[in-house]
RNA sequence: GCCGGGGUAGCUCAGUCGGUAGAGCAGCUCACUCGUAAUGAGCAGGUCAGGGGUUCGAGUCCCCUCUCCGGCUCCA
């Protein structure tokens, strides 16, 4: 017998073991619970099955279900039960790939003569996968070379699984992306998910208590030991993916599902999905009659009514209000123009799929519905000789653009065909650029922390692959200023290779909303190509001419997009500054109509946004129902004492208890303190 | 654009085997005049998304279009 190995557990706490221990029997040395919780652990720090025998010392950590770690095992081994009850139900079927993703897992097919499922489909399928999870099948792993890897999956007419394979190989034969085509870096990404790499391929497959084989997958694990371990998902939907995420490759069908360590946290997911649903900006819209989409118009246009008009119309005055502060002029252009401004731009080259077409004028003239603002300012900067003196100039425009969303994308407020951006210009010097980036990330930050958002992180967008334009070393010189403005700001900075606009990189800022989903909200982009196409200048301190650097940016993004997030994130509860009604006052009985009357209209003398609910709109509980569940901050019941002593009985949204005699001028000032201070709720 | 699922009163939804359309809420009228989350009664409201087809007869079956929802791809 061998000397004993060394086991050194997260903690720093060692513990010896005979060679060829596996870390569940590690787990179990250690405790019953530690044993029932594990799901996989991490040897020297790579993922592996509780199987796994370890040879020689080594850092040990237990994978437990309940854990980030431990939900992705427990996800992707139900993807490989979904993928089995999937093989038993549609005899044919071949698979593709079926990764663990955020909060669940999904798995793509190829079903024979080009099948699909339904959602009846998707009922059968979950039922079959809890009898294949009580049968207690093993997950066992082992390692083929390449070409056994081949024989065992063209032997069951798996072309996805042949394609990962080769494709791979063919990878490390040529080199990193070789032979994969336009694929590259990502794809390289996924087959290491899906077992192959080194020479070799993983394979999983699930075996039954009497031994046989259940079912076999290309694989990197680790998995859950037992399907046994598999009790708390749920199929969620089918759709249609494309085979490589490629728009040109099969369309397979995809099934989502969701999987928790336990029931209750699968129940507290659902619960969370529910209240997602409650926020949603298309349903709040309805209810507190905010915006519309009438079919009459066209897919992915609205109008907003009276009281999405009042927040709109607040949210972008107080924009303009900072932004003449931060030194930004106002203009406006027109939302049509002739086809050769956006020939110059380069927008019609790369997006005239997603512009409305042209309407022919003035005996063959095009003219354009304006997908983008920046050439329009462009022409007003260059409608003058500008000296260095101007510099940075600032142009901001709350500017209509329209573009033709493909049918398919349009979404609520979030993804339209016709929306107003809070557009802004900025053209500088070279030199001025980095005090401009900063001051600029500050200024959006600022802002949108006003409008209620606190949580962000900040994404660095590099250049696109093909859709680009301009040199490497301009490219890099404004890639760098874009990250080293941010370097300076004290939040997280995520890479986003490839996703810069055509003509420069970009940051964006990402706010996470109050139930943690994260939107994508203002964008500030470095540009020295359009520039160059418009070949705008400026008359230096040398007396020779230069030409500037553009820097577009737009805080909310689009208005319509800024105002849905914010919709969802206050759950259609808008802080007092915002709500389009902030205070409604009810008298209690007819004869109290007068002096509720005279309260509204002292509101409103101070520019509050107040309304009368009389008796003839029903009962005064009934009344205050209706206010509630329109959200209003402010609810005011006034009756015999209050008319008497000029008071008003406050009722707040969210309060749990009314007050009572309340002085009006009182209430006045606290209206004012809220709208002041932008608070969230009222007090 | 592609895949799947929907579209019935302003909203949420029922509608059986193909036999000619229903509820709750909202709205309107009347009564009720009320102190903190639904007073009662009555009335009105629909070319069943639009068009075509099958049928003696279509909300229901078939085809096309529009549109919405969930994904995929895309997002200057």
């Amino acid at each position: 017998m061998s000397a004993p190995i060394t086991i050194t557990l997260p903690d720093g706490s060692q513990r010896n073991y005979d060679p060829g221990v596996t870390a569940g029997d590690v787990a179990a040395s250690i405790g019953r619970r530690l044993a029932a919780d594990a799901v996989a652990a991490t040897i020297d720090g790579e993922w592996a099955d509780l199987s796994r025998p370890i040879a020689a010392d080594a850092q040990v950590a237990i994978i437990t279900r309940a854990t980030p770690e431990g939900r992705e095992v427990i996800r992707h081994s139900t993807s490989h039960l979904l993928a089995q009850a999937v093989f038993d139900l549609f005899p044919g079927a071949q698979y593709a790939i079926g990764p663990a993703i955020a909060d669940g897992f999904y798995y793509d097919f190829d079903l024979p003569g080009d099948g699909r499922f339904t959602d009846d489909d998707l009922v059968r399928i979950e039922a079959r996968m809890r009898e294949l999870a009580a049968q207690d099948q093993r997950f066992e792993r082992f390692e083929l070379g390449l070409e056994q890897g081949r024989a065992l999956f063209a032997v069951a007419d798996q072309p996805y699984k042949l394609e990962i394979i080769d494709r791979v190989s063919g990878a490390d034969r040529a080199g990193a992306g070789g032979a994969a085509g336009a694929g590259g870096a990502d794809d390289a990404v996924d087959d290491a998910a899906e077992g192959v790499g080194g020479g070799t391929v993983g394979v999983y497959r699930n075996v039954r208590a009497d031994g046989s084989v259940a079912y076999t997958d290309l694989c990197r694990g680790p998995h859950v030991p037992s399907t046994k371990a598999l009790k708390a998902f749920k199929l969620t939907r089918v759709a249609g993916a494309y085979w490589r995420g490629d728009e040109k490759r099969k369309q397979l069908q995809r099934i989502y599902g969701t999987a928790w360590e336990d029931q209750k946290a699968l129940d507290e997911h659902l619960h969370r999905l529910a209240e997602a649903e409650r926020r949603d900006h298309r349903r709040l819209g309805v209810e507190l009659d905010l915006f519309s989409f009438p079919e009459e118009i066209g897919s992915g246009l609205a109008v907003f009514h009276p009281k999405g008009g009042v927040i709109r119309r607040v949210m972008e005055e107080y924009s303009r209000t900072r932004h003449e502060a931060a030194g930004y002029e106002f203009v406006y252009s027109p939302h049509i123009t002739k086809s050769n401004l956006f020939e110059t731009s380069g927008h019609l080259h790369w997006y005239a799929d997603g512009m409305f077409p042209p309407m022919e004028l003035d005996g063959g003239t095009d003219y354009y519905l304006k997908p983008m603002n920046c050439p329009f300012h462009i022409l007003i900067f260059r409608s003058r000789m500008r000296s260095y003196r101007e510099l940075p100039v600032r142009f901001f425009e709350f500017g209509s653009v329209y573009r033709y969303e493909k049918s398919g994308v349009v979404h609520g407020l979030t993804r339209v065909r016709g929306m107003t951006q809070d557009d802004a210009h900025i053209f500088c010097t070279k030199e001025q650029m980095g005090d401009e980036l900063r001051s600029l990330l500050d200024f959006v930050l600022s802002l949108l922390r006003d409008y209620g958002l606190t949580d962000f992180y900040l994404e660095l967008s590099t250049k696109p692959k093909e859709k680009a334009v301009g040199t490497d070393e301009e490219w890099a010189e404004a890639t760098e200023a874009l990250r080293s403005a941010a370097s300076e700001i004290d939040l997280e900075l995520v890479l986003d290779e490839g996703g810069g606009a055509f003509y420069g990189p970009k940051i964006s800022v990402q706010a996470r909303d109050a139930i943690g989903r994260t939107w994508q909200m203002s964008t500030i982009q470095v540009d020295f190509q359009l520039p160059q196409r418009f070949e705008i200048e400026y008359v230096g301190s040398d007396n020779d001419r230069h030409r500037p650097i553009m820097i577009h940016r737009a805080l909310f993004g689009s208005v319509e997009r800024f105002f849905g997030v914010l919709v969802e994130h206050y759950a259609g509860a808008f802080p007092t500054w915002l709500a389009p009604v902030q205070c409604v006052v009810l008298p209690v009985a007819d004869r109290h109509d007068d002096y509720a009357a005279l309260v509204v209209e002292r509101l409103r003398s101070q520019r509050f946004r107040a309304e009368l609910v009389d008796g003839s709109r029903g009962a005064l509980g009934h009344r205050i129902r209706n206010a509630k569940l329109e959200k209003v901050p402010y609810i005011l019941v006034v009756g015999d004492s209050d008319v008497e002593a000029e008071t008003v009985g406050v009722n707040l949204r969210g309060g749990d208890r009314p007050e009572r005699d309340v002085a009006l001028a009182a209430f006045v000032d606290r209206m004012h303190d809220q709208v002041a201070e932008r608070r969230l709720e009222p007090a």
